[in-house]
RNA sequence: GCUCAUGUAGCUCAGUCGGUAGAGCACUUCCUUGGUAAGGAAGAGGUCACCGGUUCGAUUCCGGUCAUGAGCUCCA
């Protein structure tokens, strides 16, 4: 005899037990119709469970949040379903919701063509037509696996037995004929789906995420509630896609990739000048910050990379070249080594800790070639990096000036919401279990006392040391690693150094390795992307445009421009033979936030009238007025 | 590196069921001197990614390589 307490507070008895639908159809018909699921003490269930004892229920709709994640489960089972109607012999895999969506892994010999994904989607929207209601069922475990591997279904026999733990009940979702080994919950019918859902694309995917497995085929759809959603959806990829900094740096004349230099950057004016601005603003912010700049070799002897430990862990993604002298060099892919060197040299003391020594390096890595991604990620970049020798003492407080900077760096370009990952000690970690507990208890502590939310990574950190991540996202919702703290004491002691402690011994120093944008190429991509090509004033590679009317301003237009030049102002004019109309739409398409357009009215009385980029009319004013908005603008 | 797809003019893309190619924009020249998102005309521009094979003939079909794209794995 269950009561039953719903969200508004109000109890329902009932005299029996009673499924999630029952109570649905109890409040009223409507209700029952638009139910997908229940949540029973606050646990997601089928709405089909069961309650026996007195709980509280909430009755899932499409409208909840928690729908979206069924719905997209069910789209995933009812693919799999369609793909196995039509291609029989397909073995099913995996295929959860995520993100917007939800995919399923499939092991089949042909590969699926994008003519295959039209059928199964016209298949998907037969099977939700059918209705089919979708059934849970509890199996015994080697009942199970016989039902599979007599299905010839090897890889969910693999399932049953490697990853669903023994004492958890084996559950299969039947649809119609078709089924499949589930956790659930799952909707009540395949009708629930709708037809907000789309068949999107099929890709490699290897069994388990192990690159040592097969290669499954994966195919990702998305699906939402209704159509408008959907469509909805469509609309916003496609608005992302023209924010992409790949299409973006093309059309603003930014930079360009080439077939001979692969995951190399050949930057044009436009985009170097971004560059040489990003540089500006980041030796301004680590000055102010106690940093020191230095430059270190970009090619060294092989000898080093051995000191180093690079040789035997990162060797197949290194540049090296031999000299006639037959010495093997290697172009650097970090500049720790090169930093220690320079630590090395000269006796330290105690008195110069902490020690933050900057370095803009280009680093040289030889990423696999299915890796490189325009701008994000590449095969040469340039770091701001620095590498801060410290004590153990010093350590904590290190940490949390750089995590302090870097989040009011990201601020300043208008990143609020930063992930920050925090990977912790890796199996082949070299130092003992002390050093490790010192710091990583560095770095969370650093997070702890700074009161910022991290996700926690375990096992993921470098061999040497853990570290902090800080990640950005980029247009089409990928996301992007920019910033890094790691901290270390394996380096220290390859390379031997010390510092003079208060007392005369030696001591060694701990070294933490830090980069604020991270790589200069991937930053630029992902600011590119944020603010859609249209940079702030102080970054923006070209300030101002001089567009005259007709021929005649020619020179008083030239002149505006030396002017504006004179007062440090990127300016550029533009004295075409083309009407106005056609310039002002050329430049505003480049982003350009001010066009100073001359006509004679402006010439004669020794002014220019303002547009900004986004079309409002500042006005005719004089030049030296303009001059001081611009000024007024620039600052960081 | 792996899977699938793609590679035609500076850019965006047509096209050739095998007979060495076309549009728009951009570019050059000319006309036009026009007041805030595209004025008009003419011209030039391509070893159809590269290397092999099949064929009388390959940009087109087949194979390989390279690059690019979407993912996977890996990482800033």
């Amino acid at each position: 005899m269950p009561t039953i307490t719903l969200p508004d507070g109000s109890l329902k008895k009932f005299e029996q037990s009673v499924s999630v639908l029952d109570v649905a159809s109890d409040i009223g018909p409507g209700l029952a119709k638009a139910t997908f699921a229940g949540k029973v003490n606050g646990c997601l269930v089928d709405a089909s469970f069961l309650i026996e004892q007195d709980s509280t229920l909430a009755i899932i709709t499409g409208r909840d949040p928690e729908a979206l994640e069924l719905l997209r489960h069910d789209a995933a089972h009812i693919m799999a379903q369609s793909v196995q109607e039509i291609f029989p012999g397909t073995q099913v895999t995996i295929g959860p919701a995520i993100e917007d969506g939800y995919y399923y892994d499939f092991a089949r010999d042909e590969p699926f063509t994008p003519d295959d994904l039209v059928l199964i989607e016209k298949r998907m929207h037969e099977i939700v037509k059918r209705d089919l209601p979708i059934v849970r069922q509890v199996l015994d475990r080697d009942e199970a696996k016989k039902i599979f591997s007599d299905l010839g279904e090897t890889y969910k026999v693999e399932i049953i037995e490697d990853v669903i733990p023994v004492g958890e009940e084996v559950s299969i979702y039947k649809q119609g004929d078709w089924f499949d080994v589930c956790r659930g919950p799952h909707l009540p019918s395949t009708g629930k789906l709708g037809n907000g859902f789309k068949v999107m694309k099929v890709a490699g995917a290897y069994w388990r995420g192990d690159s040592k497995n097969v290669m499954l085929q994966r195919i990702y759809g998305t699906a939402w509630p209704d159509k408008k959603q959907l469509k909805a959806y469509l609309h916003r990829i496609e608005e992302a896609e023209k924010r992409d900094h790949r299409k973006l740096g093309r059309q603003l004349d930014l930079f360009h990739l080439h077939e001979e230099a692969p995951g190399s950057v050949f930057w044009h004016p436009k985009g170097w000048t971004l560059f040489r601005k990003l540089l500006d603003y980041m030796r301004f912010r680590q000055d102010n910050a106690g940093y020191i700049e230095v430059s270190t070799p970009d090619v060294m002897d092989r000898s080093l990379w051995e000191t180093s430990g690079h040789w035997d862990n990162y060797r197949e993604n290194m540049f090296t070249t031999q000299t006639e002298d037959d010495r093997v060099f290697a172009l650097k892919p970090m500049n720790c080594p090169g930093s220690v060197m320079m630590f090395a040299q000269g006796l330290k003391s105690y008195r110069d800790l902490p020690l933050r020594m900057a370095e803009f390096g280009k680093v040289h890595r030889y990423e696999p070639s299915g890796a490189l991604h325009g701008l994000m990620r590449v095969r040469h970049f340039t770091q701001d990096d620095a590498h801060v020798y410290c004590t153990e003492a010093q350590m904590e407080q290190e940490c949390i000036d750089v995590v302090a900077l870097v989040l009011d760096i990201y601020k300043d370009f208008g990143f609020e919401e930063v992930v920050i990952k925090l990977s912790t000690r890796p199996e082949n970690k070299i130092g003992s279990e002390e050093v490790w507990d010192k710091l990583e208890g560095a770095l969370s502590n650093a997070l702890d006392t700074m009161g910022l939310d991290y996700v926690l990574y375990p096992g993921e950190g470098a061999f040497y040391g853990p570290k902090l991540e800080f990640v950005l996202r980029d247009a089409i919702g990928r996301d992007w690693q920019c910033g890094t703290l790691q901290v270390d004491m394996n380096l220290p002691e390859r390379f031997d150094i010390s510092y003079v402690a208060e007392d005369g011994s030696k001591k060694r120093p701990v070294m933490l390795h830090r980069a604020l944008f991270g790589s200069l190429e991937r930053f630029i991509g992902i600011l590119i992307e944020h603010y859609e090509g249209k940079f702030p004033l102080w970054l923006s590679p070209v300030q101002a445009v001089v567009i005259n009317i007709t021929d005649k301003q020619g020179d008083y237009a030239k002149n505006i421009e030396k002017m504006l030049k004179k007062q440090q102002i990127r300016a550029i004019s533009d004295l075409r033979n083309e009407k106005i109309g056609f310039k002002i739409r050329e430049h505003t398409l480049q982003r350009i936030p001010y066009m100073l357009v001359i006509g004679d009215r402006e010439m004669e009385e020794g002014k220019v009238a303002v547009r900004s980029q986004g079309g409002d009319d500042l006005g005719v004013m004089p030049v030296e007025q303009f001059i001081e908005l611009v000024n007024n603008q620039s600052g960081y």
